[in-house]
DNA sequence: CTGAAAGCGCTTACAG
DNA sequence: CTGAAAGCGCTTACAG
């Protein structure tokens, strides 16, 4: 029987050892390590935070340093937050972190944020923003800073103005329109690091133009958030440009089986209008395509050629193998942590900016597999 | 040009405009909205967390509620754990976010956290545990609980002590070996919750030897969690019963391209001992062995059958579908949120507890595809 | 039903 | 180089 170790409920404070004096019942504080080391807890302060240089001398250091580490002392953070009005966190808010995309994203921040910000991830129910009430609640952590990942527009107005922020995958939010004559503080642009999609969503709409497709349908995202909106208005105007019919009219979450009931419903109408390819938001959604494709019996990609977006890296093992538009997402997480440290006087040099040269390469690019490579015309 | 919005640094703390009172440049206090419904800050708390129940008089709660809308006043986490001694967070631990197997996990813990806790997500680099100096960081948030995933034993004994801590899918922590004749605390039994994941693994191991197979090679994870070590001795008795012999030698992180290294690596060999299947680690390394197929030309299933853990949205468009074993994510995510919520004293009840009947329904099951499916012998 | 006050454990000027 | 003290914004007994 898995899961069957009665344990019961271990309190949050284990019961006191009734040997010991009081102050070792729970964490140690500053105070204790201050007696232990014959100091005042303003020096523990100093030197458990580096603080020393030139304000602590060598020999106190040591004793201090002793006491910490045989106490075991560590910084109460809920306490260094109030003194200090900020805490050192970082928290990412992500509509969906299954889609394994953002695995990359992460990665990116963390390798950049080395141990200066301790990475927190937030999210919300599966592919929603966080509610105004879980961003209070975030917000009243007093994270050094937020770095938000393919936010709404309306989860963006909603934004709290406290902490540094950065914005990932946010098209739009850094282009204060053209002629923002400072209308007062309605829509603050924000420090937003964005994608060059259009160079992938070029080179695919090119490549089906190419490989004889005349009409494309769209399977849309229903997350509403800006970045998948704007996906498809740049399939739309390459389409427009290679004078390819774009039809649309379907759309879904982020998740197989939802794309696959999207695609059953909307197929024989796309059939109908003459579509031979087919566009997904998201590999995701793409992935729901080729299961509905084997159930309806239509061949990919002799019948139909779908393409996604992300690359995924089981992309590249789906039958067929996925076309999809390639995001770099490590990039763009080390860019908005190298953004964010910046923002709030850390140097990002010393975790990774160095290291990764690449780091601001943010273009889309196009992966070609067997999933349209069906000449036709 | 994306990201090149240049709105620089934004201090935490924006100066406070001159014609500003001081309170006002600022979040709001319980001071400001005291003030403002001329109260007491103790009342405001009261009314803040909702402990007016015969406490605050409903005038009084009507008029603080008035002013901490107005004001937008929201409590402030750090202050409020300081002085609590605990803040209504529950930090999960996951080795490797990147897994989409992760994703119901979370969703199995939001769904019955409900905003009693707000869950953070702390990730380390790539599938590796947090440092000790994070856990320290972690703890000194202080959440009122911790959940962790996936951990090493390594892991689990530099555990600190402080919150509450449910273990997920962590075999072993909850079995405290069969002669425990409480040497000391030396290895901590804790609340854990597993899969129950025998008989998935015996009806696939049944499965491959109906299919006629004799000799199977296993690819394990190298990354050293226990459930990840009880997967591979799982298969191990099971071959036994069965009479087939296993054999083994490779291992990788959990990567698609890793993966598909070591099995380029070990197939020779593999091939050498009549090996006619191979039963990865993850679902992840089965992408790998895949791809590395195809490379090699190795037909799946007809030379190999192929076959992983976790069930993968994505391993039903795989080429071919992958026969893997499916494990409860969100429920075992649901199971372990609904007893730390116990371990608090916060009755799970109200949210998803009931809704979901099949929370503890923890049983690997085997999904048979096309991966496995040509019969020899 | 309501408020004054102590205290949570730090950090940071400010004096020495 | 070091310490005493104020203060961060809450919460919680404790009096009324």
């Amino acid at each position: 029987m898995p899961g069957e170790a009665i344990e019961g409920p271990r309190p949050t404070q284990s019961r006191a050892p009734r040997t010991q004096t009081r102050s070792a019942a729970s964490r140690p504080t500053a105070a204790d390590v201050a007696a232990l080391a014959g100091t005042s807890v303003a020096t523990v302060s100093l030197v458990a935070n580096g603080k020393t240089k030139g304000r602590v001398g060598a020999e106190t250091v040591a004793r201090v340093t002793d006491a910490i580490d045989s106490l075991g002392y560590v910084v109460d953070h809920a306490a260094s937050a109030l003194a200090r009005g900020t805490a050192d966190i970082a928290v990412l808010i992500a509509p969906d972190l299954a889609n394994p995309y953002y695995g990359d994203v992460v990665r990116g921040v963390t390798e950049v944020l080395g141990d200066r910000l301790q990475l927190l991830l937030a999210v919300a129910s599966t592919g929603v923003q966080p509610s105004p009430a879980v961003m209070a609640r975030l917000v009243g952590l007093r994270p050094a800073g937020l770095l938000v990942d393919a936010p709404s527009q309306a989860f963006l107005a909603a934004l709290p103005d406290g902490p540094a922020t950065v914005l990932l995958d946010a098209p739009g939010a850094d282009a204060p329109g053209t002629d923002d004559t400072g209308a007062g503080g309605a829509a603050t642009p924000r420090d937003a690091v964005n994608y060059d999609l259009a160079p992938g969503v070029d080179a695919l709409v090119d490549h089906l133009a190419d490989q004889g497709h005349r009409v494309v349908a769209y399977l849309d995202s229903s997350t509403g958030t800006e970045t998948l909106a704007l996906r498809r208005r740049l399939v739309a105007a390459a389409a427009d440009r290679r004078g390819l019919r774009l039809v649309d009219g379907a759309s879904s979450v982020i998740e197989v089986a939802a794309a696959t009931h999207a695609f059953e419903a909307a197929w024989p109408g796309w059939d109908d209008s003459g579509a031979t390819a087919v566009v997904c938001a998201t590999d995701t959604q793409a992935y729901g395509v080729l299961a509905a494709a084997r159930t309806l019996d239509v061949r990919v990609p002799d019948d139909l050629a779908v393409a996604g977006f992300d690359d995924l890296p089981s992309s590249q093992v789906t039958a067929p193998g996925l076309t999809s538009v390639a995001l770099p997402g490590a990039a763009l997480g080390r860019t908005a942590a190298a953004r964010l440290l910046r923002a709030l006087g850390l140097d990002p040099e010393g975790a990774g900016a160095a290291e990764h040269p690449a780091a601001d390469d943010l273009t889309a690019r196009l992966v070609v597999r067997p999933s349209t490579l069906a000449p036709r015309g």
